[in-house]
DNA sequence: ATAAACCCTAAACCTGACTTTATGTCAAGA
DNA sequence: TCTTGACATAAAGTCAGGTTTAGGGTTTAT
């Protein structure tokens, strides 16, 4: 059994941010002790799925909506499967679109990498896509197309 | 020349949204007749720009502080071209974390598709991780590990 | 000339995920 | 005994990035 102010030193989270999460319900039917929380080692794997949950992006209450799926048994197999089938499409996308992001990134990078060392953005102004450095025009490209 | 209507059509955004560009001064110097907005192709160019920024991520002060330095010339190629790598480094941090909540969302699939199947879960629970399929092991692995 | 369809501003409101504040309880050590 | 430190609550505050509302002006087609 561990306080809130141990689980918030082994979790690197702060107390608030615990108590918040009880608050939103996210420990159902914890222990307490004359009103003090005592966090389980059941308690503490919840918080790791929360943690892992949290990464992938779900918000508060669907990671609540999850833990009382939990608690309800297999008649919720596949209410939960579908929340991580299309949470997992989600962050597909979003990696994609990251993906892109960084091209557009890398490429400007080099663009002031290069006005740097001309001092100024003539020859980068002058220079049409299809004499752009071949490793560059790849990056440009996919930083420019598309959605 | 682009009224606010036709510019939040073409870019598929809420006019409210680029009216709040503006009065954040994201469009520096846009021309106006009679009080009305009028948007040049460059200042199309710039919100194609702003959009691209905030897939990145940038906070709108950012993408601001990035125009700002555009307009201030090659003395700020150099704030210009650490503004990219720094946020570089954060996509890239960011997408191996993703990468991580993939995989446990790929396992957490997986291990539901399976619970349906069996209508329990009682096979995984006894499963050990050595057991697990092993395509499904690596995933396992990936999204328990270190941070 | 009047109604519809646009445009404008300022200011209030919204959401999610916390954090801070104000106030109080309780147990252990000097 | 008294102070310190860890715990508790409720309620208010914070932040970004918008959105909504209230109150007006302008332009265009009939």
């Amino acid at each position: 059994m561990y306080t809130i102010g141990q689980v918030s030193k082994l979790f690197h989270l702060p107390i608030s941010t615990l108590r918040y999460y009880d608050k939103e319900g996210l420990f159902p039917g914890m222990e307490r002790q004359s009103g003090i929380r005592k966090f389980s080692e059941n308690d503490l794997e919840r918080l790791r799925v929360i943690e892992c949950l949290k990464i992938s992006g779900l918000e508060i209450k669907e990671i609540k909506q999850f833990i009382e799926w939990c608690t309800e048994g297999p008649s919720t197999y596949s209410n939960r499967k579908q929340l991580f089938e299309g949470r997992k499409a989600i962050i597909e996308k979003e990696m994609k679109k990251l993906q892109k992001a960084l091209d557009m990134l890398k490429f400007k990078c080099w663009y002031y990498e290069t006005a740097l060392e001309d001092g100024n953005e003539d020859r980068l102004n002058d220079m049409i896509p299809d004499h752009l450095p071949p490793e560059i025009q790849k990056l440009y490209d996919h930083a420019h197309s598309g959605k």
